[in-house]
DNA sequence: CTTGAAAGTTCTCAAAAAGTTCTCTATGAT
DNA sequence: ATCATAGAGAACTTTTTGAGAACTTTCAAG
């Protein structure tokens, strides 16, 4: 098992190499959790490649590297900080890894492709992919599939009315908002995430 | 049979586990629980070890962990079918699931997520994540982390000029389009994907 | 090919943090 | 009264962390 300490370094390596393409040097990896010495950076080195989480050319600068099966089967991404305009990249103190094995994972959930543009405004773009949780009740302004009359299934924020009708609106200012009667709409399921692959 | 505070203790460990990832010290769960001494949350921890509730690594630092009772859980969601206004969910034929932990990875990707507006048009809010391949060299129209003058740091589409020059795009009206002589622009990485969280 | 700076390796020493074990005390329930 | 459950806290051990020195190897410039 990794103390913090090493499970900081380790992200702190994974990250560097994401960015940079190669390894860092321990001094580096000192600098980067707050450390003077640079053998004590060695002592992580060695007991993370100990525990067969990295590979190590001994002697040679830079010479750590990911081995090759944790390329393959880790599904975790470096979260390297913050983008914003006129900035660099700010880091992120605390989370500094995303697991994409669970992020979009839960009970009850699945995908569906997005065709047509009527929540475009809302970010959510044709060809885009949403991950749906199957449920009949939603809270106002989420964003649901929604079955009107059984047969047309729509991808709309809803909003429940106090006269019992349902209104359900689209993030697309050439649409307009509709109100349903509430047995004409049935909730399918709650939009809990999205993702776009632009490759 | 467990007592109340075996049950109290046992209930804030794994939900420590949940969301650390790891165990917690026994201070922290002293603390949880309101008493003062490390001894007595050790008590504890030994019973639900007795119990076969947990499994601990004798002297090791936070060396609480469960047994593995854990899951076999698969990263995929069924991928249903393609969603349109105005017609029923439309099932896609070849592929019916999304391996999640695969969906985004791969080599040189890091996270970032991003701040401010500058994309919003581009179906990229605010606060959601980009996955970003680190590569120099994009194509025309790539969304892309740029370096200005080695300093700002901004995600704009990108576009090489005929005359050397780059022009990075920003997809919203409200703000301007901007050349740069190519050398003070540095490409550190594309944007592979993107996705957000409605939670 | 030489050479020196940079980087990796190996040590020892020390201190802080965390786990372990123990005794003493208090409070209810049976 | 006796026992089980609780809590406090002291004393102790082990793990974890950090500093820094001394040494070796790598690498690039001349």
């Amino acid at each position: 098992m990794l103390s913090a300490r090493q499970e900081q370094a380790l992200r702190f390596i994974r990250g560097y190499i994401a960015e940079h393409g190669h390894g860092p040097l321990l001094d580096e990896i000192a600098t980067a959790l707050g450390i003077q010495s640079r053998g004590v950076a060695h002592r992580y080195v060695q007991a993370l490649a100990d525990a067969g989480l990295l590979l190590l050319e001994r002697g040679r600068h830079r010479g750590i590297h990911l081995p090759s099966a944790d390329n393959g089967s880790d599904s975790t991404l470096p979260l390297l900080g913050r983008i914003a305009a006129g900035l660099p990249i700010e880091a992120i103190p605390d989370q500094d890894e995303i697991d994409l094995s669970t992020f979009f994972m839960g009970p009850q959930r699945f995908v569906l492709k997005v065709q047509g543009d009527s929540m475009i405004e809302a970010g959510i773009l044709p060809d885009d992919m949403v991950i749906v949780e199957s449920r009949e009740q939603a809270r106002n302004d989420d964003i649901v599939v929604a079955l009107i009359d059984g047969q047309e299934a729509t991808l709309k924020r809803i909003r429940y009315n106090t006269d019992g009708s349902i209104t359900l609106i689209p993030e697309n200012s050439a649409l307009s908002p509709m109100v349903f009667s509430n047995q004409r709409v049935q909730v399918q399921g709650v939009v809990v995430g999205q993702m776009r692959s632009y490759q």
